[in-house]
DNA sequence: CGAACCCTTGATACGCTTCAACAAGAGTGG
DNA sequence: CCACTCTTGTTGAAGCGTATCAAGGGTTCG
């Protein structure tokens, strides 16, 4: 993986862009507090492959995701990174460890090119005593981001390979004209890696719902036939 | 299981007893606020093997444990509840879902005699404009929770069955004289849903754990004596 | 064209669950 | 006191699910 791929000439979208909080922070925050906000946030644009942040590093900053996609996860032994999950824009990157100022827990990498905001957690905590509204956005935010992590946990214990594909199939499908469309916009292991399977187990687990009549694909677009025989599959199991 | 241990006549311990906040929040709440706190806030004696809360019950209080320990899970089909973790004295039971007011995420079922405090999250989001350490200490139990679930799922995705074990058992050991021991105190069928194991896996890593001379079970006392070996078997390994 | 990817497919191996059987202890009632 | 039953933990055998390894075909790019 070069380590070269900053171009200095990049014509980068400007640094500093007018950032929305209100579709960051949950209660929108009134005005006084949006300055604030401006005040102590920083922004980062990150090429696509390089780090956000690093498991271990101290987490100084409460990072969100303002455009863009990131994986969020663990390296493993050998530098390639074990994907727990995918952040999209909007939402905030492992908010737990910035808000403890603990080491980060997780690998953050940009997938394309992304732009992050940065704020700090010292200034944030105070701002808290003056603005009540601050407190609830980010308790919010914080409660959010337990319950996914709770879900996935239970996602990976009780759902086998075949259950999470078709899942994440229902999540991502969008009606186009008469049918449901899945455009896949990553390579299919990074997908596989989202859904903690080998890349050849996802495969099989596609070939196997497209010989089930429930999908069809042709490579990098998936279309949904059987909505209800996919919905079936995935959450009726056992359990539930 | 029967659903009657309910026993009017039992003298259970007066449902009121003072609490000590600074336990459970961590910025010591000052006197004006554990004061406000103790108005709203209600204390059950739960009965073993009874419910505190179940899943898909919407959650209009924050849970905290105040005595006993409770097992956090979601029941499978068949009833019985596939455990996730356990929640000790002095911790909060899905602080997510209550703090959002959704329905709770998973069952809580009492493994002993439990007290447990609930706070109306009504009540005390009231409480958040005045009480500025009110919502640091619910920011931080917050984050500590989203951590131990980024930590959990992490662990299931990367750790045979055989690595938690040993990893269990570390966390577990107490000094005792000469040597380090774990006590089990309850039963093995509970430890390996805990870990997310079949009871009978359970037992062959236990076996094989002994074969290996790393450590001794004797029933319901397990010594461990070869530390540095337990450590390496847990921890070392793949990634990390 | 070859090189470097990516996805797919098959064969194989391993971990864990499941099922079934059994031994050991606790509680119960004759 | 002894059967009887219920529960728990252990062990073995079989099977499922997934990872891993190896090979092949399809692109894209130089």
């Amino acid at each position: 993986m070069p380590t070269r791929l900053l171009d200095p000439l990049a014509a980068a979208p400007p640094p500093r862009l007018p950032i929305d909080w209100a579709t960051l922070l949950d209660p929108a925050p009134p005005r006084a507090l949006a300055a604030a906000l401006d005040r102590i946030a920083a922004q980062r644009v990150v090429e696509p492959g390089q780090s956000i942040f690093a498991r271990g590093q101290p987490a100084r900053d409460l990072v969100a995701v303002l455009a863009g996609t990131v994986a969020l996860g663990r390296r493993g032994g050998d530098g390639r990174l074990a994907l727990q999950r995918r952040v999209a824009a909007r939402e905030w990157l492992d908010l737990g460890s910035a808000w403890l100022g603990d080491a980060h827990g997780e690998d953050a990498v940009a997938l394309g090119r992304v732009r992050v905001l940065e704020l700090p957690a010292r200034g944030l905590r105070a701002l808290l005593p003056d603005q009540p509204g601050l407190a609830e956005a980010l308790l919010a935010a914080l409660a959010r981001e337990a319950r996914v992590l709770a879900d996935l946990g239970h996602d990976l214990m009780h759902k086998d390979a075949g259950r999470r594909v078709a899942d994440w199939l229902l999540e991502r499908c969008l009606p186009a004209g008469q049918d449901l469309l899945v455009p896949l916009h990553e390579r299919k292991r990074d997908i596989a890696a989202e859904l903690a399977v080998a890349p050849e187990t996802l495969s099989r687990c596609l070939r196997q719902l497209r010989e089930q009549g429930l999908i069809a694909v042709e490579g990098y677009r998936i279309t949904v036939l059987d909505l209800q025989g996919l919905k079936a599959l995935a959450r009726e199991a056992p359990g539930d």
